[in-house]
DNA sequence: CTAGAAACTTTGCCCGTGTAAAGAACATAG
DNA sequence: CTATGTTCTTTACACGGGCAAAGTTTCTAG
């Protein structure tokens, strides 16, 4: 298989114009299939592939599609990530993976970066507070950008999330009719903006049921959830313990937290006789179900929020991108309440 | 803040010839100490970026480079990656973080992507099995690789590692010394070569103290590794639990899912009275301190893991890349025998 | 068979930077 | 002040494809 170094070379090799055989890379089906033919014909006798550098200099756009997540190494972040990226590349894009790794700065470089790699659009999954707001909506000025999972108002084309307000009703209304009311467990000073929604929507839960919202903070900064929910969860329970012995938990790493305090203090948790507290969550990490015990908690659909997400983000590309567009739109998906054994 | 478009406008602008101020994009050291201050003026007065494309055309190797690793959505990479991100940047590298999800397919067309982006190096945990051997050691015969976690033999310039050997050895004798030998469980066929070697180190580790290993193999196939062990572990424990009443997961992971097994079954686990089983897990898993009761594991160093493997690449790198080199060499790291609650 | 559209070829310029060569300006030591 | 090496400027070309225009071939429809 012989080496072919340049686009002109391959062509003249495989007896078509270079021209015709930059289209061919550049949308395979915007050249007549006999030509195709000839082309990865010739793709299969000579090793050729375009140079990305030289390819990517003169287009307007590229085939990149930036996906920006708060923290690779929350599984959940990591699965929305994995589900996006191959999305992306079904689509026929390159998904360019950042991270930023619970740092505003971190993001905002991020963006950066992706500025530079002119891509075709991007997903992202802003930190929350810690976001440079600027920074993202110039971004986003730029470039056709679709929310995910933490919205800015205003920011983007589209966010995609989870309907917290009736995500949270679900699992209150749940708690509540099978059992005491629940109180929130979550932290003093959350640097995710959506459990300060998750609060408001837990508040107006127990207000529809005509209970006294109760909320447990625990102190805490970072993204260090589970450590957080540990000491918060054993400081609780030391002192006390949960104000109704029902604790719904702002997500489900702080549920995690909170489990393992139950355990290292011996307070049994879940549902059966014998059980002193129970114990739900919000989000449906991949872990939930191998919690001690499995927990209790409303699922978000990933797939289905990428998907939109991606779709949304491909026609929003095609349309040009800066045209008048359609309004801005937040789409919302349900949570599915989840019921295992902690609640 | 003007905003400039070519490297052209901006020397011009700062007063500075065009190829000194490429000198100075390519390395800020490399120019007059007078100069560069001149070039740092003029790019807080003017917008401009280098463009990333035209840039590395022409140059024959970029600064990219490149991390892939087999799953993303797995903690135990997302951590390794997060780190290795980390040094790379620090370095003044731009790493490109690729997952190969778990399939081989998808890892060679990964390498595939990293060629054609002409990174300086790769920073590399091969899936193992699934690994299309050849098609690693063709990307590594190209590029500057060095291999994490997981070794195929002979491939890349140094291979950065757990000594499993002596991490294994150090598990088997702590939990000899403190109770009954423990049994291995394992998936009977593991996606990971790394899984041989752990049983190997602990048929040696069983023998060398004079007991008979004994080995629990589950079934189960791909990475779903705490759902295997929740399976597999139920129908052990069903089928009159664990020989010894002592057990060694061959990851943490899989011990994660034996926990909850346990947990569903009644069994209680941990060293105190009282206590039915006891279970070890390898690698310290970031979640291992949440389980219930928290897993005693042995810890692989990351940072330190992931320290040496970006400093070797580094100067691999620096020494032009396929010079003689030195030799190959394997560089493996001591576990550290981490004592939580559960065995 | 013929017209018109679609797809292709040819030609030629452009993109924004790397890089080499030759000479000018500058720094440092004597 | 002069010598010598550094650093910079100037000039010029290279890189590998994008893209547009004009002309040619091929397909499709009537």
């Amino acid at each position: 298989m012989r080496r072919v170094r340049t686009m002109e070379e391959f062509a003249s090799a495989s007896g078509i114009s270079r021209p015709t055989v930059s289209k061919y890379f550049q949308d395979p089906g915007s050249v007549r299939e006999s030509t195709r033919a000839r082309i990865e014909a010739a793709l299969e006798r000579l090793e050729y592939r375009p140079n990305v550098y030289a390819m990517n200099q003169n287009r307007r756009l590229t085939r990149n599609i930036g996906v920006v997540v708060p923290l690779l190494s929350d599984p959940f972040f990591g699965e929305l990530a994995r589900i996006l990226e191959r999305l992306c590349i079904e689509a026929g894009f390159r998904p360019i993976l950042l991270s930023s790794d619970g740092d505003g700065a971190r993001e905002g470089e991020n963006l950066d970066t992706l500025l530079s790699l002119k891509p075709a659009g991007a997903l992202m999954a802003p930190l929350g507070r810690a976001s440079d707001r600027d920074a993202v909506a110039g971004f986003a000025a730029e470039v056709p950008t679709v929310l995910v999972d933490n919205n800015l108002e205003g920011i983007g084309a589209e966010f995609v999330g989870l309907d917290v307000g009736r995500a949270v009703g679900t699992i209150v209304d749940y708690l509540c009719r099978s059992g005491p009311p629940p109180c929130l467990f979550e932290m003093a000073d959350p640097p995710n903006p959506n459990a300060r929604r998750r609060r408001a929507a837990y508040a107006a839960a127990m207000g529809r049921l005509g209970h006294e919202p109760m909320v447990v903070s625990v102190p805490g900064e970072g993204w260090e959830f589970e450590e957080i929910g540990l000491r918060g969860g054993l400081a609780m329970l030391e002192g006390g313990g949960a104000p109704s012995g029902t604790v719904l938990c702002s997500n489900d790493r702080l549920a995690i937290g909170l489990l393992a305090a139950a355990f290292r203090q011996g307070v049994r948790v879940g549902i059966g006789k014998g059980c002193a507290m129970r114990v739900a969550g919000i989000d449906d990490h991949p872990f939930a179900r191998f919690t001690c015990p499995s927990l209790t908690t409303v699922a978000q659909d990933y797939e289905r929020m990428a998907g939109r997400a991606v779709a949304t983000l491909l026609s929003v590309m095609e349309g040009g991108g800066s045209g008048p567009a359609g309004e801005r739109r937040e789409v919302i998906f349900d949570g599915r309440l989840v019921m295992r054994s902690s609640a």
